[in-house]
DNA sequence: ACTGAAACGCCACGCCT
DNA sequence: AGGCGTGGCGTTTCAGT
């Protein structure tokens, strides 16, 4: 399935990544081509599927939203239904920014971004009570020294 | 520091995650609003920090970096130059997606996507010698459930 | 594949209410 | 503060090389 990308088209990419924003003319002249090629790439890669979205990135802080948690789950269920309980009940909570499925004893990580502690208990406290886990370790981020969605390319 | 937010804003807020490239007038109808108003309340989040950036989210896999790790740090280290040194790694690392400093016995983690198991011994090899860290653990992803930058508005 | 040009749409503002 | 109008820029497309 994956697509082949030349230098200009990872060049493009940088640039989408840092300010997507930028008009055509703008890239066009950083990458060393001109807007109609410039755009006719970013066509084909949106197709593709390489460029997934377009969006803007908020200031959790200033939404209010001043608490971000690590959790750390252990389970003793591994049967499909109880999956897709977990899945569904991560996907229905906005706070949940991220979950992954992990190798090794610690079975699942997730991201979490709420008001502040209160809202982090009645969140483990929802998810505690839909599904059934075994073990919980919460790491409280006390700063976050980096941030980025930039992927190198 | 902390801005308001009318209902308006937030509902603004909410349609460009989801897609950035909507004209004023497909944000403006959605919101209940006009084109006026929408600009000049999208103008005024941007110049307050609210809205940071203007991006793309590109899908990871296809551009090979199929390997996503979760790295928790311990250290004995606590001076202000350890910490200088490692911010400085981190910073210099675009593999290092995310980095927190934690509350408690773990003392960060950082979230670092590369293209395989082998890249991360390399970047793994790399911070060793670079900052003194007393015990390391990494998780690997196996699936990512859930990824998604959209904050609760 | 890139160039040049042309058509359209949207944005960014100013003015007015 | 919202509605209206407009000049100019940016995007999108098409013919030509």
């Amino acid at each position: 399935m994956s697509v082949r990308l030349d230098a200009t088209d990872r060049k493009i990419l940088a640039e989408l990544q840092v300010d997507a924003s930028q008009s055509l003319d703008e890239i066009a002249k950083k990458v060393g081509s001109s807007k109609t090629p410039v755009w006719n790439r970013i066509r084909k890669m949106r197709e593709a599927g390489v460029i997934r979205q377009n969006t803007v990135l908020l200031d959790a802080e200033a939404l209010g939203l001043e608490a971000c948690f690590f959790v750390l789950i252990r389970t003793s269920e591994h049967e499909a239904e109880w999956q897709q309980r977990f899945l569904s009940t991560l996907r229905a909570r906005p706070e949940v920014l991220e979950a992954h499925r992990l190798a090794g004893d610690i079975d699942y990580i997730l991201k979490v971004r709420v008001a502040n502690a209160r809202a982090y208990d009645s969140f483990y406290q929802a998810l505690i009570s839909e599904v059934k886990i075994h073990n919980v370790t919460a790491l409280l981020s006390m700063e976050e020294l980096k941030a980025t969605t930039v992927l190198p390319v």
